[in-house]
DNA sequence: ATGAAAGTTGAACCAACTTTCAACTTCAAA
DNA sequence: TTTGAAGTTGAAAGTTGGTTCAACTTTCAT
């Protein structure tokens, strides 16, 4: 007995028709979320999108707030998976800053949805919400304090840094990115990135 | 005829006693907003914490909707009262920034239910949310402007500038004001304001 | 003092959603 | 070909909470 508790009901798709179900449904519900946010979003909105009957959605997930954690931890990793192979290649460390918003303002401006997932998350699911900013903010600060090792950064970065280095590149995501996409993202990215050189850098 | 479409049905309080009650049905709001946000908060709610019946809300407002609008404007009023005043007496552009964030992260703190109030509009009053944060970087660029004509600050800031120290103090502020508030809001100031001085600086 | 306007009350109405369920279909292994 | 587990279906049950309304109380200018 006692058989994994999470096995009791499992809704992992077993074949592969019922994975291509659970994929539609992700996929339609971070179009309907991301159009109409979560409570103006309706599960029978998200089947519809997705060409399936209301019921099959029980199938794979729990509740509507079910279908929306697994969306901010899928939206959360797909910022990360896009974001992270791009600083590798960064000459240095500001230079790894200036990539990682040049590609957020790349990813946000394809995926203009991602701050209304992201951010009702406040309000739906606290826990995952602090956990995408925590988790960024903490890559961030070992970023910077390995460049800072390196010498590429001023010795004394911390977390606050991370912290006010994100809330720009966030801020800058939704003005330059999702509400008005008409400056080049290299020039937004170049202007944030002297104002930070020259606060953290070393050289000058 | 065509009385103003807007007094047709004026909700206006016209009694000392009505506007006793419409202020306490605000402030009970931003309680159950701040608490709960706000399709948690219950108009029953309000009124409970109003302590008043679930009637007389609709004396006052016209719905659920109406009552956050109103909250939102109220909020974004509130803060730019708090910190506009302090920032009139600061050394230089620079310093004005420094001041502006250490008041905005007291405000913070002092009024922990802001965030889940502004930040709830982006859903529940786009064009409120928008207005908020345009207003508050527009008016940053303005004074940012202002110090750079004076040889505070260099020559070429702009709107990009004022989004990026807005997006940190807004993330400082979630992170060093509501979430924890153990490190002290000057620290938190020094620090930003540091990055941002020879961010933008003119001297040195 | 008095009556009309302003304010208060809370039960009841109602629309909108989430979630359930029992019948039905698909598919692949035996 | 058979069998049953996996998947699909959509009507209907159940819940929740915003909004209305008609009776009642308070206020205040005359």
């Amino acid at each position: 007995m006692a058989e994994d508790a999470a096995a009791k009901d499992d809704k992992t798709p077993r074949t592969a028709r019922g994975e291509r179900t659970r994929q539609a449904l992700l996929a339609a519900a971070a179009q309907e979320f991301g159009e109409k946010g979560f409570h103006d979003g309706s599960v029978s909105g998200i089947t519809r999108r997705a060409g399936c009957a209301l019921g099959s959605f029980y199938t794979y997930f729990d509740s509507k707030d079910d279908i929306f954690r697994a969306l901010v931890a899928d939206m959360s990793g797909q910022v990360r998976d896009y974001v992270g192979p791009r600083i590798a290649d960064a000459r240095d460390g500001i230079d790894a800053e200036r990539i990682g918003l040049l590609s957020f303002l790349e990813f946000a401006r394809e995926h203009k949805e991602i701050y209304r997932i992201i951010d009702e998350a406040e309000f739906v699911d606290q826990a995952a919400y602090r956990a995408h900013y925590e988790n960024t903010a903490s890559r961030m600060t070992t970023r910077l304090t390995k460049a800072a090792a390196r010498g590429d950064i001023r010795a004394d970065v911390e977390e606050v840094h991370a912290w006010a280095i994100m809330g720009m590149n966030v801020f800058l995501g939704l003005r330059f990115g999702v509400w008005d996409d008409s400056r080049s993202a290299d020039e937004i990215a170049a202007i944030a990135n002297a104002l930070v050189e020259r606060g953290i850098g070393t050289k000058a």
